[in-house]
DNA sequence: GTCTATAAGGGGATAGAC
DNA sequence: GTCTATCCCCTTATAGAC
């Protein structure tokens, strides 16, 4: 008799193996941990997944696109001025950053851990920075200051300096602390303009 | 007939550690590596550094020992102007991560790649992270601004900003562009009082 | 037919022995 | 300086349960 096929299966890997990745780090979890926890056999797993690297590879990727969507969304939330949404990203930073056991961005994390360049989860992360990067511009580019470029350079160094806090113990103040500074950094460019 | 020790092994030893393990990282960087690249036996080197561990704590320490002495030395050859000072901290920063190569600050990298806390090389990354930002808490008490602790938490985001580009193609222009930045603020910050 | 459980192959690492 | 013991990890193969 056939036993029925689970198909939450691979979520429900890719779930368990994202929260030992971002927790522990991608090195220093081994598949067996993932089987362990995910409480299937190694079979399931590596016909999903078929090594390791893809394993990384959808986890990263999955980031990827979570974070862009909640980036969206807090640009949507707050409405349409530039300035609002600008602070609105600098804030969704702060708030990860802030949050229990965070330990570091994970495309950033896998970017340091990683050996090898140009492998898929390399691309991803680096998609990733140059778009995030490419987001904040856009909206500089709305603000009408005198030199975009530069107050892109310096918030983008604000939300990177957030991002690099990981191992800070006051992590959880610096959010708000970020947001009072970008607004400041913006007045003042529109100001100088 | 007794081979002459070598006097100068484990400071070769360590400098050869110390590249390897800042160009590809701690992980990737095996013990037969380090051997391979000293010219060196095995027995030597585990006579000098008793396991992996102890030859990363080596590598640590002494990486954040010559940071310390070459932001002490910036911030003395600076003159006697905190202002000055504090920008010869920002410079220091922005060059390094300027330098070909450079993969990140190795002690911030240790904490992301190490999987257990409250070894000796998380001891020593972590007292040196703080030990950098009460550098620059120092220099600021000295500027007379009417809310040091803000500036500080500023310039320490700034710093850590910068050493987060690891990443950024674009890091080799980011050191000029943080000193000015930090310019500014430091000027901002002085002109409120 | 799909999954779990277990064992084993292959490689590389640390560490110690000679 | 080589050689080996031991271990861990990724991955595959096998056998059995539902």
């Amino acid at each position: 008799m056939a036993r029925r096929a689970d198909p939450d299966a691979r979520d429900r890997i890719l779930d368990v193996a994202s929260a030992l990745f971002a927790s522990r780090g991608i090195g220093a979890v081994g598949m067996a941990e993932v089987v362990h926890d995910a409480g299937c056999g190694k079979n399931l797993l590596y016909t999903h997944f078929p090594s390791k690297g893809d394993l990384v590879a959808a986890h990263l990727e999955r980031f990827r696109r979570e974070r862009d969507a909640a980036m969206d969304a807090a640009v949507t939330a707050a409405g349409d001025d530039p300035r609002a949404q600008l602070l609105a990203l600098v804030r969704e930073s702060g708030e990860r950053v802030a949050r229990p056991g965070f330990r570091g961005c994970p495309l950033r994390n896998f970017l340091t851990e990683s050996p090898d360049v140009g492998g898929d989860g390399d691309m991803i992360a680096r998609r990733f920075l140059a778009d995030s990067r490419e987001r904040l511009a856009r909206l500089v580019a709305r603000l009408g200051v005198a030199e975009p470029d530069v107050l892109t350079d310096r918030l983008a160094l604000l939300v990177e300096g957030l991002y690099a806090s990981a191992h800070d113990p006051r992590r959880a103040e610096l959010g708000p602390a970020a947001v009072t500074f970008a607004e400041e950094l913006v007045d003042a460019a529109r100001a100088a303009a």
